[in-house]
DNA sequence: CCACTATTATGACTAGGTCCTAATAGTAAT
DNA sequence: ATTACTATTAGGACCTAGTCATAATAGTGG
């Protein structure tokens, strides 16, 4: 039996804050009614259309952007992004990145800039990292600034295949192989 | 007198870059040229239109909450460990390691609690990660305590083979075998 | 069966575009 | 001045993801 309409708009909130990027089509498919419903339930709720909400998101992003943009640190910097298809990422190796003995750079900081990277240029509301193979080929040391390069090479079953190299001055410092997860069906 | 089209061209692309919030139509008066022609412009310098550019920062909001990640410190708290033999290591996710929308532990986190375990055990000066297969099993949510149990399993040359399982609750959520280098000849 | 709520259908209209075709303006070279 | 070319403007058909209003139909409890 399809839901009752109370149960139906709790899980239809629910949904919406988990992934607001989602049409009243694509809602209604889910719960198996009309979009009317939905727009329906959407008007109860006092809950804004699709467009309004992702322009919230948007702007919320727009606003911290402005604020926190000392793009140092974290797990690099992407200045290219082609959705589905390719992306690429700097990250500066600093101090609090290498183990002080040697100032080798710790094996999880180029993981997680290929990782994110790989996560990123997935064209799709969710993505997970389900297996990777990942070889360091070369220490990299502070000071030093990694250049990440994502590509998709395919998609088998419902995982998309991501190829990430990293270099330091065209020399390749790390691979890696990974096997993405997403929800929905790939977009052509 | 007017803009020249290739001036023109240059401060739209600056301007919709400072503030990409802009429609077609405002963007027409200010450079007080029609509709069309801003079109056309976007349409060679490939920009894309208003709601396009929405969803990309909203995206970015979505995918990269790269921009202020405290990866660095936390990757476990070590309660177990003999060194060339075996490690344990308690993480237990909050609210910052994980996707917002859907409260799912990021990969690079998981990673980096495995690998920092497999460099601990290692009974060396210098041990680094030299390449790893890994496996995500089970997405981890936020609340959850995982339990990273690394043990070392073999050698082969130079190499020192140490597989990591992640537990919560008894459920593996993660496994991997890296491949460790370190610089002298184990001590027997 | 009636009353009431819930759901679905339909049509008109909107913003902010795309894509295509066609007409007009402006300028530079012969 | 005439030709050639680029730049600009205009128009129409179409698109998505909605809004708003009206009306018809389904389903359920008393």
């Amino acid at each position: 039996m399809k839901l009752k309409k109370k149960e139906r708009q709790e899980k239809l909130k629910e949904m919406i804050e988990e992934t607001p990027f989602i049409t009243d089509e694509e809602l209604a498919k889910t719960f198996d009614v009309s979009i009317q419903t939905i727009r329906l339930d959407r008007l109860e709720l006092s809950i804004p259309e699709l467009r309004e909400r992702i322009k919230h998101v948007a702007n919320n992003n727009w606003n911290e952007t402005l604020k926190a943009l000392p793009i140092d640190e974290v797990i690099g910097e992407v200045v290219n992004l082609e959705l589905d298809n390719l992306a690429i990422s700097i990250l500066d190796i600093k101090e609090e990145h290498v183990f002080s003995r040697n100032m080798i750079a710790r094996g999880h900081h180029l993981f997680a800039q290929a990782n994110s990277l790989a996560v990123a240029v997935i064209n799709d509301e969710l993505a997970l990292t389900a297996n990777a193979e990942i070889y360091f080929t070369r220490p990299v040391k502070a000071g030093e600034r990694v250049i990440a390069k994502a590509s998709v090479v395919g998609h088998d079953k419902k995982r998309t295949v991501v190829e990430v190299k990293s270099y330091v001055n065209s020399e390749v410092v790390f691979e890696g192989k990974f096997h993405m997860y997403r929800t929905t069906e790939r977009k052509s």
